[in-house]
DNA sequence: ATTAACATACGAAAAATATCGTAGACAACG
DNA sequence: CGTTGTCTACGATATTTTTCGTATGTTAAT
């Protein structure tokens, strides 16, 4: 099945994915402080998400409880597909080194991305 | 100036700017390929872009030629801020292992991004 | 000159997303 | 009990993006 969430889906996946099964409630909360949207707002797309298969929700009291049912790397992997297609016209190298040169990453985050970088090498088929 | 092309026009942008100016037709024939849209869809869609200042027009004959104003690098390290930001919670690092890990790049390229790291780490800060 | 091929202009509709208001339920509290 | 706060449901509207039909002009060939 391959999905394309939304903008907005990707916000409350993000949240759901980090902080496990919530509630509308913790999920507006969250994207509140950076964003300035209402209540029903949030509930109307977490209920368009559940409609879609996105997400799964469970009865808590008067409340629900919703879980992400995509999982979080393929999903990303697909996204970062598309992105390497329509914005570096597939090739991940380019994105890559954009990446890196422009973001600030740690000396350890750069070291494990070289020892990948060996690994793939020498993983390499000829 | 911080502006967001949107997926059609990015598919544009793209064809500009590795062709250079062209005419809607040849955008057009080009994005035909891939697509099922028809041809002033691709007009009006270049109309607009030229409306928003994405791109410029000269006169040529009775057709129009068509130029891209965004600069390719600083547009898509915009986007791949943005990207970073909603798929990978701002993690650089995460979005390159990933890149690497799952798409298949050549050695050269290996080569290039190994060569760009010990440069960065060469250059850290501190 | 008439027709066919191909251009732009542009209004308008369709489709996809996002936003919100209002209604109805229900519990807690004065 | 009635008021207040917090839920969900859900229709309706707003916004953004994409698509297309039609009018109109211009060139080129028959």
């Amino acid at each position: 099945m391959i999905i394309k969430p939304t903008e907005s889906e990707l916000e409350i996946l993000n949240y759901l994915w980090k902080e496990g099964p919530s509630t509308v409630r913790q999920v507006h909360d969250f994207l509140s402080e950076s964003k300035d949207t209402g209540y029903t707002t949030t509930l109307k797309l977490m209920q368009i998400m559940n409609d879609k298969g996105l997400l799964y929700r469970t009865e808590n009291g008067r409340s629900h409880i919703y879980v992400a049912l995509l999982d979080e790397e393929e999903t990303q992997q697909n996204l970062l597909g598309r992105f390497v297609e329509s914005t570096f016209r597939g090739s991940a190298a380019r994105l890559v080194m954009q990446a890196l040169g422009n973001h600030s990453t740690s000396k350890e985050e750069l070291d494990e991305i070289r020892a990948l970088l060996n690994n793939l090498e020498n993983n390499r088929p000829s």
